[in-house]
DNA sequence: CTGTATCCCCTGGGATACTG
DNA sequence: CAGTATCCCAGGGGATACAG
C-alpha cells in the first residue's frame, strides 16, 4: 500500500488482506482446496486479472500454496498453508459481528 | 463499495471497515474516548479529510458516537457504541495473527 | 479546535482479448 | 484450464486552504 500506515499488527493485517476480495478469497480456501476456476466460480464477479493478483500476493507471504499438476488440461490447486488456515477463527468472528451491525440503509 | 460483493458476513466487515484507516481508527477508539485532534495525532499520516469520511461512516453504522461540546473553543468526542467495542476481539485476533506471517521483504 | 472544500494521485478491481 | 496483457474506472487517501 502507498500509505504508510503506523507499525502495527493490525496493520500488517491491513496490508495482507488488502482490497475487499483478498478476505474473501481465504474464506473460500477456508473450505478445501480449490482450482483457480472453482475460485471463480465461487466469487461471482471477481475477474481473472483480480483473483490471479490476490493468490500471488498470498503465495509469497506464505499463506497460501500453489500446486502445479502437468496434466492435460493443466490443473493448478490452491491451498491454505496452517498459517491461512489460522486465520479461521477471524474471518468467522468478522462474520459473526458485522452482521450484528444495523445496515444504515434500512435505518435512513 | 462500487464492486458488488457476496451476500455475507465477511463482506459486510469489509464494507464497513473499508480502506486501510478504518480499522485502524477503531483501534484507536477502542483505548477510550478520543477527540478529533486526539486520533489524528495518535494516527501519523492521516489527513482530515479522511479521518472525517470515516468517522462519519462509523456514526452511520451505529460503532462510534458523536458528542458535541458547545464551548470555545468547540470540543467533540468520539467513543465506541457497546456494538462497537464488540470488535476488539477481532482486531486483538488480526494483529496476532498478522505478526505470525513473515514479511517477504525479509524473505526474498 | 473541528471540520469542510478542492484537486490530484494511486491502487484495487472490472472487462475483454489473447496465450501456453 | 489457467492465467497474462491492456485499458479504464472508482474511490480511498494526501495536501492544502479555508470556515464555523
Amino acid at each position: 500500500m502507498s500509505t504508510k500506515l503506523p507499525e502495527c499488527g493490525v496493520a500488517r493485517f491491513l496490508v495482507l488482506l488488502e482490497g475487499p476480495w483478498a478476505t474473501l478469497i481465504v474464506r473460500e480456501l477456508l473450505a478445501g482446496t480449490r482450482r483457480f476456476n472453482e475460485l471463480r466460480g465461487a466469487l461471482p464477479g471477481i475477474s481473472p486479472h483480480t483473483l490471479t493478483s490476490r493468490l500471488r500476493k498470498f503465495e509469497t507471504y506464505g499463506i497460501v500454496t500453489r500446486t502445479i499438476y502437468a496434466e492435460v488440461p493443466p490443473r493448478v490447486e490452491y491451498e491454505l498453508t496452517p498459517l491461512g488456515y489460522e486465520a479461521k477463527a477471524i474471518l468467522d468472528a468478522m462474520a459473526v459481528w458485522a452482521v450484528a451491525v444495523p445496515d444504515p440503509a434500512s435505518v435512513e
